[in-house]
DNA sequence: CTTGACCTTCCAGTCTTGGGAACCTTCATT
DNA sequence: AATGAAGGTTCCCAAGACTGGAAGGTCAAG
C-alpha cells in the first residue's frame, strides 16, 4: 500500500509518517519504483504512534513504548514507569497553567475594560 | 550601561535580550566601539517584557502590550481584549492537559506494574 | 499523448531561546 | 609594553515535531 493509503488508515499524514521513516520509528519497504510500500504492521505502528502522540507522549518516549509493544518479554513496570514519567510532566505544565491563569484572571477582573487608559494589567506588567 | 547590567536588572538573559533587539521589541543605542548602551528607559521595557512573558504572553501579544503600555491614548478595552484572548489560549491548552491527565491517570491506574506483560496501557495504544 | 494525481527528495521555516565558536575591546596586573 | 581575564560582538547550530513548497519521477485513464 503506498503512503496517502497509509495515511488514510492510520490517521498519521504522509509528512509526519515521511518524518517518521526519517528519525527511524517506522522502516517501510520500497518498491522498484522507489515508492514506499507499507504493510499491515506498518499501519499498526503508525496507528500505535497516532495514539500514543494524541496522549501527549514524546517522541522518544513512542520510540520506548512501540519497542516495549513488540517486545514479548516487557514488564508492565517499565511501561508505567514511562506513563508516570509523563503524568509528571503534564502536571507540571498544567500546574503552570493554572497559576498563569489565576493571575490574568484576576486582573482582568479588576480591569474595566473602559475608554479609560488605567488598566491594572498593564499596571501590574509595569516595573 | 552594557548588556549584562540590562539583564541584570531586568531579569532578562542577555540572549534574549539580543534576542529581543533583533525582532524589533528594543532598540538600545551603540557606544562607539559597538556595545549595546542600554537606558534605564530600555531596562524598564525589558522589565515588562520580562513579566509579560511570564504570564505566559506571546510575542506578538508583548508587542501589543508595550506599545498600548507607551501608549498615553491607550484604553483598558484594548488591553483587556488582549488578555482575555491569551486566557482563551491558556483555558484551550489546559483543558486540552486535563483531558490528556485524566486518560492516562486512568491506565495507569489499572495498571499493575509488575514483571508480567500484560499492560492496560498499552492495550490502549493498540490498533 | 497528455493530463492529473500520485510519489520522491531536499530545503526552509516554524518559535524562543541556549550553547558555542571566532573575534574585538577594555581594564588590571606583571 | 605585554599579557591575561572578563566582558562585548556576530554568526551558526540545536531543540520538537512537524509543515509547506519546489523540482522532478511514475502511473493510470481518456
Amino acid at each position: 500500500m503506498n503512503i496517502s493509503a497509509a495515511a488514510q488508515r492510520s490517521g498519521v499524514p504522509p509528512k509526519t509518517i515521511r518524518y517518521y521513516e526519517e528519525i527511524g520509528l517506522v522502516r517501510p519497504l520500497r518498491e522498484d519504483n522507489g515508492y514506499r510500500s507499507f504493510q499491515d504492521s506498518d499501519v499498526h505502528k503508525l496507528t500505535f504512534l497516532g495514539k500514543a502522540r494524541a496522549l501527549g507522549f514524546g517522541i522518544d518516549d513512542c520510540r520506548a513504548l512501540l519497542a516495549l509493544w513488540e517486545d514479548e518479554a516487557r514488564t508492565s513496570a517499565e511501561v508505567k514507569r514511562i506513563a508516570n514519567g509523563h503524568l509528571s510532566e503534564i502536571d507540571t505544565k498544567i500546574a503552570g497553567l493554572l497559576a498563569m491563569r489565576a493571575t490574568l484572571a484576576e486582573l482582568i477582573e479588576h480591569c474595566r475594560g473602559d475608554s479609560r487608559p488605567d488598566c491594572p494589567i498593564i499596571k501590574s506588567l509595569e516595573p
